[in-house]
DNA sequence: TGCGCACACTTTTTT
DNA sequence: AGTGTGCGCA
C-alpha cells in the first residue's frame, strides 16, 4: 500500500486538529504503524473516538484511500455512529465506506457476487422469525417428531454449526440424533437455496466460503483492503475471526479493538480467547490498554475494579479517573421485590424533582422476567418509562405480514413468505389445502407459488385467486415509487380492511402507516442504495493508491452486477427491513425512565444506574453456576452495569422475590462481598408492613423471618409452617447455617417428626433437600 | 374455519 | 404469573 518512509509514520502533523485532545495511550493507538494492533479499550474510555480518529488519520496522512478501509462493527447503532462521527471530521463523502456491520458487509459483498454465491439476484434475508417458521417446516416435511426435534433448538444447532464453520457434511456425528439433526440442517439448506433465502448465518458463511475458494476474489479484496477495523473483537465468533483473516491475508493491517471485560455474549458463540489468538497468531507486538475512564467517578470505578478483580481469566486492565471519587455507591436491601420497587420509583423521582432528567436514570436487571414489577410500580405511580428489550417494529406481525407480500412482488416463490399470507387475511385457504399444495410442491420440486394447480376442488380455485391476486399487484405497481407500491399491498391485501375491522387494530394500523413512512425516510434521507446497492467496486479499487495494481476486469473477479446498476427500492428496503430490525419504538421522544437488561446496557451509559435483584440464583443466575466460566462471566456482567453509570449508582437486592408464580427466598449476590466496603454506602432500610418503619442493621435484615414480606403487598400469605430440628424451631423463611453449604434461607418445610425436611435456598450451593433428623442447622438472625 | 382452552415454558440476544 | 402455542371441538 503505496508504503511512506517508516519515520514519517508516526509524526503527527503538529498542531493537527484531529489529534488534539487525546490522551498519550489513545494517541498511541490512533499513530500505530502499519502493523497489526490489538487494544484493550476500558469501558468508557473513548474508544470509539479512537477507531474514527484512526481511519480519519490513516485517510488524511495519505496512508490509504477511503476505499482501503473495512471496518466492521457488530450493531447497527455502532456502524452508524462511526460513520456520523466520521463524517463530521473527514471532508469526504463516508457513505460508499466499507464500514458496517459484519452482517451488512456480506450482504454488500454477496449482492455484488450474488452469481459466484449461486444465489439469486434478489435474494432475501431470513429474520430469527422467519428461520424458525422455516426449520418447522422442514421437520414436518421430514416426518420428525417435534418433541424430539425441537425447531428452536434445532434453529441452535444449524446456526451453531454455521458459526463454526460447518456444512451438514462437516458435522462430527456420534449418535442417531445428531445424524438426524445434520439430515435436518442439509435438508434446511436445501430448502433455502430452492426458495433463494439466506439466514444470518449464511450470509457470513458464504461470504468466508467465497473469499477461500475463489482465488481470484480473494485476492482482489486482500488488495483492496490495506486496513481491517474491528470493534467489540471480544464478541465475535469462531466464524467471524476466520473470516477476518480472510480479508487480512498476509499483508493488511487489522486493528481491533475489544475488552475481555465485557464479554458477556459467550452463550451465543462469541470466544474471548479470539483476542489472545489474535494476538499470537498475528505476532501483535503492539498491545494497548486504554485505561483511562472518562465516564464514572472514583468510587464507581473502584467497585467495577475490585469485582472484576475477582475473574482469573483476564488480560488485565484497572480503570482510572481524575473526575475524584464521587458520591459513594448506595446499596439497598429490600424485604420484596414489590419494596424494592417502592423505594426505587421514590429515589427515581427525587433525583428526578433534583434535575437529573427522567432518561438519564436507567434501571437494569438481569432478565426480562424482573421488569415487571418495576414497570408496575413505575406505571402506578404515573413515571414515564421507557422498556427496551422486546419486539422491534420490523418484528410485529402486522409489519412482517406486509413485508411478506412486498417480498412476494419480488419473489413469488418465496414460499415462507408465500405460507406466512396465503391465508391471511382468511381466503378459504385452510391446513388440507396447503396440505396438499406443499406435497405437490414437494413432488415436483417447485415452489408453493408454482404448484397451485396441483390442488383441486375450492380449495385450488381459492388458491388460483391468491396467485392471482399477486400477479395483479405485481403488475399495478409497476413503476410506482415506493411509498406507493406499498400503500397499494397495503389496500390490495386487505391488510388495512382487516386491521381497520379487528377491535384492537387501532395500533397495527398506526404501525402500517408507520411502515409508509419508514419506506419514505429511508428512500429520501438514507438513499436506499446503503446495503443493497452493488457499489461499483472495480472503480473504488482502481481509486486506492496509485501504485496499487490496477482492478483488474476478468470475468471472475468482476462484480456480476454491472457497476452502479441500482436494484430496486423495494428489494433495497426489504433487506434494510431484514437487516436492521428497527427500533423498539416505546412512546419515543418523551423523557422516560429506562429500563432495559444488563446486555441491553452494554455501550450505554446514564448519569444515575440502578441494578436491581443483586441475589444468588438471579444474579449470577443459577443457570450459569455448573461451571466456572459461566460464573465469571457473570461476573463482567455485573462489571458492564456497574461501569454504565456516571455519577451514581445504587445496588439494589430484596429477601423475596415472585418467580415463575412463586415466591423465592433470595440471598444477597456474593458480588456484594467482591465490592470494596469503602466505596459503599449501605443505605438502613424502613421494613415496610405494619407501619412502625423501625431502623435496622440492612446485613441483618435479610435474615428476618418473610412474614413481613408477605404481608404489605403482591406476596401471598405464607403458612407459617413449624419444624423442628435438634429442639430448635424453624420456619420458612429462616435464615440457617450448615456447616457444608452456608448461609441459606428455609423456602419449604415438609413432613413431621423424623422425616421432617426442608427445602433450603443455599445460594451459591443451590436448592436443597435436607432431612432435618440428619442435617445441623443453626439458626441465623 | 375459527375459537377457546389446556399446557408448557420462563437468562442473557444481534444480525 | 404471564405468555405463547397447539390441539380439539363446535
Amino acid at each position: 500500500m503505496n508504503p511512506l518512509p517508516p519515520d514519517t509514520l508516526h509524526a503527527p502533523a503538529p498542531g493537527n486538529a484531529l489529534l488534539r485532545n487525546l490522551n498519550p495511550e489513545q494517541l498511541a493507538a490512533v499513530t500505530l504503524p502499519n502493523r497489526h494492533a490489538l487494544i484493550l479499550a476500558g469501558a468508557g474510555s473513548g474508544k470509539t473516538r479512537v477507531l474514527t480518529t484512526r481511519i480519519a488519520w490513516l485517510i488524511q496522512t495519505g496512508q490509504i484511500s477511503p476505499a482501503g478501509v473495512m471496518a466492521v462493527t457488530f450493531t447497527n447503532k455502532a456502524a452508524k455512529e462511526m460513520l456520523t462521527r466520521l463524517a463530521t471530521i473527514l471532508p469526504i463523502p463516508v457513505r460508499g465506506m466499507w464500514i458496517g456491520t459484519f452482517h451488512g458487509l456480506c450482504n454488500r459483498f454477496l449482492r455484488a457476487h450474488w452469481k459466484l454465491a449461486a444465489l439469486p439476484q434478489s435474494f432475501q434475508i431470513l429474520d430469527s422469525q422467519d428461520q424458525l417458521s422455516a426449520v418447522r417446516r422442514v421437520i414436518k416435511a421430514m416426518n420428525l417428531d417435534e418433541e424430539r426435534f425441537v425447531p428452536k433448538q434445532v434453529t441452535w444447532f444449524i446456526a451453531g454449526s454455521k458459526e463454526e464453520g460447518l456444512r451438514p457434511r462437516d458435522v462430527t456425528v456420534r449418535d442417531e440424533q445428531t445424524r438426524t439433526l445434520v439430515d435436518i440442517y442439509q435438508a434446511y439448506e436445501d430448502q433455502c437455496q430452492r426458495e433463494g433465502v439466506v439466514d444470518f448465518a449464511e450470509l457470513m458463511l458464504r461470504t468466508y466460503e467465497l473469499m477461500r475458494d475463489q482465488p481470484a476474489l480473494r485476492e482482489h479484496y486482500q488488495r483492496r483492503f490495506g486496513h481491517l477495523l474491528v470493534d467489540e473483537f471480544q464478541d465475535t465468533n469462531r466464524l467471524q475471526y476466520a473470516w477476518l483473516k480472510m480479508f487480512a491475508g498476509q499483508s493488511n493491517c487489522v486493528f481491533a479493538v475489544g475488552d475481555d471485560d465485557q464479554s458477556i455474549y459467550a452463550f451465543r458463540g462469541a470466544q474471548v480467547g479470539n483476542m489472545s489468538d489474535f494476538e499470537r497468531e498475528f505476532h501483535v507486538e503492539h498491545v494497548i490498554k486504554l485505561e483511562r475512564n472518562y465516564r464514572s467517578y472514583g468510587n464507581i470505578l473502584d467497585s467495577a475494579n475490585e469485582l472484576i478483580a475477582h475473574n482469573r481469566k483476564r488480560l488485565g486492565k484497572n480503570l482510572r479517573t481524575e473526575a475524584g471519587p464521587g458520591e459513594p455507591v448506595r446499596v439497598y436491601e429490600a424485604t420484596s421485590d414489590y419494596a424494592e420497587a417502592q423505594w426505587l420509583l421514590e429515589e427515581a423521582q427525587q433525583l428526578h424533582r433534583e434535575g437529573t432528567p427522567r432518561s438519564e436514570i436507567a434501571i437494569l436487571y438481569r432478565s426480562n422476567a424482573q421488569s415487571r414489577v418495576l414497570e408496575s410500580a413505575l406505571f402506578n405511580a404515573g413515571i414515564p418509562y421507557r422498556v427496551y428489550g422486546g419486539l422491534r417494529f420490523f418484528e410485529r406481525a402486522e409489519i412482517k405480514h406486509a413485508l411478506a407480500y412486498l417480498r412476494l412482488l419480488e419473489n413469488p416463490n418465496d414460499d415462507t413468505s408465500y405460507l406466512r399470507v396465503v391465508n391471511f387475511p382468511t381466503r378459504g385457504i385452510g391446513a388440507r389445502t396447503i396440505e396438499q399444495l406443499q406435497d405437490a410442491a414437494r413432488a415436483s420440486g417447485r415452489s408453493l407459488y408454482q404448484s397451485t394447480g396441483a390442488v383441486t376442488g375450492k380449495g385450488g380455485a381459492n388458491l388460483a385467486a391468491f396467485n392471482a391476486l399477486l400477479d395483479a399487484m405485481r403488475d399495478a405497481t409497476r413503476g410506482l415509487t415506493l411509498r406507493e407500491i406499498i400503500e397499494h399491498v397495503l389496500e390490495a391485501s386487505a391488510l388495512t380492511d382487516f386491521y381497520r375491522n379487528e377491535k384492537e387494530g387501532r395500533e397495527r394500523l398506526e404501525n402500517l402507516d408507520e411502515l409508509v413512512n419508514a419506506a419514505e425516510a429511508f428512500v429520501t434521507q438514507e438513499g436506499f442504495g446503503k446495503d443493497a446497492v452493488a457499489l461499483p467496486i472495480d472503480e473504488q479499487a482502481g481509486a486506492i493508491a496509485e501504485g496499487d495494481p490496477p482492478a483488474v476486469a476478468r470475468a471472475d473477479i468482476t462484480p456480476d452486477v454491472e457497476t452502479g446498476e441500482i436494484v430496486s427500492p423495494l428489494a433495497a428496503f426489504l433487506t434494510h427491513a431484514a437487516l436492521e430490525a428497527g427500533d423498539n419504538q416505546a412512546q419515543a421522544g418523551q423523557d422516560a425512565i429506562q429500563m432495559m437488561t444488563v446486555h441491553a446496557a452494554k455501550g450505554l451509559e446514564f448519569d444515575c444506574v440502578f441494578i436491581t435483584g443483586l441475589e444468588e440464583g438471579l444474579c449470577p443466575h443459577e443457570n450459569s453456576l455448573s461451571d466456572y466460566e459461566g460464573l465469571e462471566e457473570e461476573r463482567r456482567l455485573m462489571y458492564v452495569a456497574i461501569t454504565r453509570a456516571r455519577k451514581r449508582l445504587y445496588l439494589s437486592h430484596s429477601q423475596t422475590r415472585m418467580l415463575h408464580g412463586q415466591t423465592r427466598y433470595n440471598i444477597k449476590s456474593r458480588f456484594f462481598d467482591e465490592l470494596p466496603e469503602g466505596a459503599l454506602k449501605w443505605i438502613t432500610p424502613k421494613v415496610q408492613g405494619f407501619g412502625s418503619g423501625f431502623a435496622r442493621d440492612p446485613r441483618a435484615a435479610w435474615a428476618q423471618a418473610p412474614s413481613h414480606g408477605s404481608s404489605f403487598g403482591t406476596a401471598k400469605k405464607i403458612e407459617p409452617k413449624v419444624a423442628t430440628s435438634d429442639g430448635v424451631a424453624l420456619r420458612v423463611g429462616q435464615s440457617v447455617f450448615h456447616t457444608k453449604f452456608g448461609e441459606g434461607v428455609i423456602v419449604t418445610l415438609e413432613g413431621s417428626g423424623a422425616d421432617a425436611r426442608a427445602q433450603i435456598n443455599f445460594g451459591r450451593h443451590g436448592l436443597k433437600w435436607l432431612a432435618l433428623s440428619v442435617a445441623k442447622l443453626t439458626p441465623v438472625d
